[in-house]
DNA sequence: ATTATCTATAGATCTATAGATAATGC
DNA sequence: ATTATCTATAGATCTATAGATAATGC
């Protein structure tokens, strides 16, 4: 059954959409293809002719999942803002919506190099936006005081959502707000 | 072929050193019971007399680990130590003996929960030790202090191994390291 | 005629179990 | 008699492909 190129290209973005949720929530290699078509309401036959093969998707939905995790901390003006928004229980409990730097970090090591590039690209731009609103005198000591502003966003974030005991994960995202907000 | 208690006790123990290392390398999900128990140099039908399950070798591969991780940084005296040891390229380089809490963090939120309990102990005993050497007047700011340190070393280490950019890697380190170490 | 999608299925891999084996330990 | 290990295999699941289908777009 063919269908238009209009509701092909939806159909793509469908499945955009959903494998770049998915992904964040089980992981990559803890979304199956099957999943991942099934949450955009089609068969994995699908996902083939679209993308060829569930690596590719995968590093189209990272690259997705990154410009639309970037649009939603867009609000934020001050480092004091980013901090707040990207530490937020919200944040931590939704990882489908939230950063896929955070929800990814450890299985990356085991990607494609394509894969990787993305995610490298992803940690970049971060590093960009908060180089833009942080501290410090030279070009260099902002780049350096952004890079571990990242570190420390994505650990806690990380450590906060891996943490079995309730009070140490809220510990944790307070903790790391109060002293990055100085 | 029947074996004696003494050998059983050190195939076990074998199993346990090679799954907590293939763990940290590939993940928990990226190491299934065949190469795990090849490791030890078995089949994987030991693993299911000495362990009953996959799940079971990992919940004790994994305080294997964090006890292994905890001796090899006993070495550091003060936190700049601490710190610097963590964050050596060599640690970077060969996750398979370095910090578990590192490797495994992303893929808590989809592991069971005696699973999950050992990764919070791990952390909660790297949070005392760092408790004991940070700085802060009253017990309160030292733990606050302990978590964003942990947060930070935890988070360069993770985007150091993730990311495909040697020199951005290397700069993750180093900015972190200095940083931690006023 | 082209092609996006579906169905059916191949082939690989993964966890787990059953039964045989053979040496231990009583 | 007990039991740690091995072999063989079951059953599930995972990625990928082949061929059929049917509507589009020329």
């Amino acid at each position: 059954m063919r269908v238009s190129k209009e509701r092909a290209a939806e159909n793509r973005e469908r499945i955009l959409k959903a494998a770049s949720r998915l992904i964040r929530e089980r992981g990559i290699s803890g979304a199956a293809v099957d999943a991942l078509t099934e949450a955009a309401g089609m068969t994995h036959g699908s996902l083939y002719s679209q993308f060829g093969s569930k690596e590719r998707l995968v590093e189209e939905a990272l690259e997705y999942g990154i410009a639309d995790s970037a649009v939603r901390m867009d609000g934020a003006a001050t480092l004091g803002d980013y901090v707040r928004d990207y530490l937020t229980l919200s944040h931590r409990d939704t990882p489908g919506g939230g950063c896929p730097l955070a929800a990814l970090a450890c299985e990356m090591p085991h990607q494609s190099r394509p894969v990787r590039r993305r995610f490298t690209n992803g940690l970049r731009a971060m590093i960009n936006r908060i180089t833009g609103m942080g501290p410090g005198r030279t070009t260099r000591q902002r780049y350096d005081e952004a890079l571990v502003i990242c570190a420390s966003l994505v650990g806690a974030l990380v450590l906060a959502r891996a943490v079995n005991d309730p009070k140490l994960s809220n510990d944790l995202l307070r903790a790391t707000k109060s002293r990055l907000k100085i």
